[in-house]
DNA sequence: TACTAACACGAAAACGTTTATGTTGAGGAT
DNA sequence: ATCCTCAACATAAACGTTTTCGTGTTAGTA
């Protein structure tokens, strides 16, 4: 077993000075061809490599991406990985995740761990807690000692920081034309409660929408399901709560829900009270992920574009990275959603 | 913008020396209580926290793990990811990702690029084309460098190193015997190509249950895709061609696929050619995702415990890292399967 | 001959820690 | 008065780099 070589060693066995092999590796021509020559063959020889460590250390920075996601089993936040991780390696920066599971507490303390140093900048989408509790200091704190923040699809207003979120109520609005416009009369919309964010601005969307067309939204066919206990039998408690909103609407000719698990779990309940979708109902969900592409009937959606996401917010952090410019500029970046349609509409 | 405080600022302020202020944080008692405490408040006052890079680089361990995955925007491998950063936070270690995005040339730059002290172990499982072109001297390298590897689900016998896998025959073989025993006669297989080691080594099982009962395995009846082509219109050729062996084999009456795709499409075109599922027609796939679980009818399948994996393969990992033992000691670990029933068997 | 410039290299500082090894002064023992 | 001990702190080295600032040698110039 060969330890890592060390410039010292070079140094050493060559019989000269640290700072010589430093320079002769970097071509500083400060050094002769014939020493250069020298060194370079020894370190090629004993796959030589700059400890990445020592160098953090020396420039002070890690060239290291932080993100904090609330959950990494999920489409989506994947997708945005991907983004992230595609941009970051283009550029030389490596990308460390800390998981939050949606709990504010692990949100500060992953934090705080990579905060110390380890890496440049953070890319977060903030955790269900959080947004609950509306304890934000932990941002500000990090803002303040200069490290730069790029949220991502949950974000907080109230945080100075560059953003890159998704149309949600513009995307809802299309998503819920759509229907109108594939003569829906009666459309349901399940969403969350509106402490999430997003369930918020898609639930908004639904309603302007009917608006701009003249229907009144009714609160009955808005379904607004508690999406904190994440217990086994979720998807029953799901399940049943849209079968009890069909049962009570049973006019209802068109559901737009405001994430895949609830648009496929609808199509689950309409096939078994015999509806046919698309010709009795038609569904549309939001977010393109492997659910909606393979259900059956497969299900038109809108799409959030996750990769972009990341691929945005990777950009906006490394641009504040590289140039130091003291700018408390701030942008902040939406990205267009877009219909797909398959066969869970007309 | 207040800049990360420092052992050297704290002592500046306070007018001793940097050692002093080091051991009286650590509450060394070799300090004056006195002393102690005024360091203690003012660090406290201006939220010190010791440099991560400045401890990495003394200590010359970073307590960061690097993983590296073919693809991240997959639920097993997302999973196992899960699994290690429970652990790894837990024992106060961080998680690094790079992804190889099924290519041996990204597999090695990535190594090489978290190897150079970034971390201080590797859990990875191998790319496709490694696979494919069987150059691992990246892995050897970094092994004979003292750092530790873990390899989980897809690895290579002749690495010296500790292995995480799932009992791919064994699982397998769980499946058909459940279709064997659920009296289906013609059962038929849809495979990968025999390099992929995991699909190989489900193949197989197939046959070792088929054989078990005295059934002759048909080479019509085994359908090996290429999955090299990730193109757009991937899943229509794979639907083409799971619609052939139909159709060349009407008689089949159950099928075990070797992952979830594989499995939701053969009852996609199943749906198309009118056949019951699961009365005329059983199927069973392998790695229990989101697919298997929502689909309609939802899947029978074989379980490969994703997180586990990632927890075990963590567990691994860290107690080589702080057991300095010589041993060079490998295990390989393997994770028992499952086999879920739902509503696409009988 | 004396001065200068170029060349090729070394020494040292710096990044932020921890820790082994001094150093100093006070107090107690002889 | 001398020696020893101990408390309480400082110094310095080390981790592995990069880079600034010397420094000695050689060759060229006036």
């Amino acid at each position: 077993m060969k330890k890592k070589v060390t410039l010292k060693q070079i140094a050493r066995e060559l019989d000269v000075s640290i700072a010589t092999v430093s320079k002769a590796l970097r071509d500083s021509k400060e050094i002769s061809e014939d020493t250069r020559d020298k060194v370079k063959a020894f370190a090629k020889l004993y796959h030589y490599r700059p400890n990445n460590i020592a160098l953090s250390l020396k420039n002070r920075k890690t060239k290291t991406i932080g993100i904090i996601i609330p959950e990494i089993v999920h489409h989506f936040f994947s997708k945005v990985i991907k983004g992230i991780e595609e941009v970051a390696n283009k550029k030389g920066y490596n990308v460390i995740i800390g998981l939050s599971n949606e709990s504010f507490d692990k949100e500060v303390i992953n934090m705080e761990m990579l905060a110390n140093g380890s890496i440049d900048g953070f890319i977060l989408s903030i955790s269900k807690e959080t947004m609950l509790q509306q304890d934000y200091h932990h941002f500000n704190e990090t803002i303040s000692q200069g490290m730069p923040i790029v949220m991502f699809d949950r974000i907080v207003n109230e945080i100075h920081c560059d953003k890159v979120i998704v149309d949600d109520l513009k995307g809802a609005k299309k998503a819920v034309i759509k229907l109108i416009e594939n003569q829906c009369k009666h459309i349901a919309i399940i969403t969350t409660k509106d402490y999430v964010n997003v369930g918020r601005l898609r639930t908004q969307g639904y309603i302007e929408a009917l608006n701009d067309y003249d229907i009144e939204s009714q609160s009955d066919l808005i379904l607004k399901v508690d999406d904190k206990l994440m217990s086994e039998d979720y998807i029953d408690i799901l399940e049943q709560e849209i079968m009890d909103l069909f049962h009570k609407n049973p006019e209802i000719d068109g559901v737009f829900a405001v994430n895949e698990l609830y648009a496929i779990t609808t199509m689950k309940v309409a096939r078994k009270l015999g509806k046919q979708i698309p010709e009795q109902l038609q569904v549309i969900g939001f977010t393109d992920g492997v659910l909606s592409r393979h259900a059956m009937p497969s299900l038109t959606t809108v799409s959030q574009h996750g990769k972009k996401i990341g691929i945005v917010a990777a950009e906006l952090l490394i641009e504040k990275l590289e140039n130091e410019v003291e700018d408390e500029q701030v942008s902040t970046v939406v990205i267009e959603t877009e219909l797909i349609e398959r066969e869970s509409t007309k």
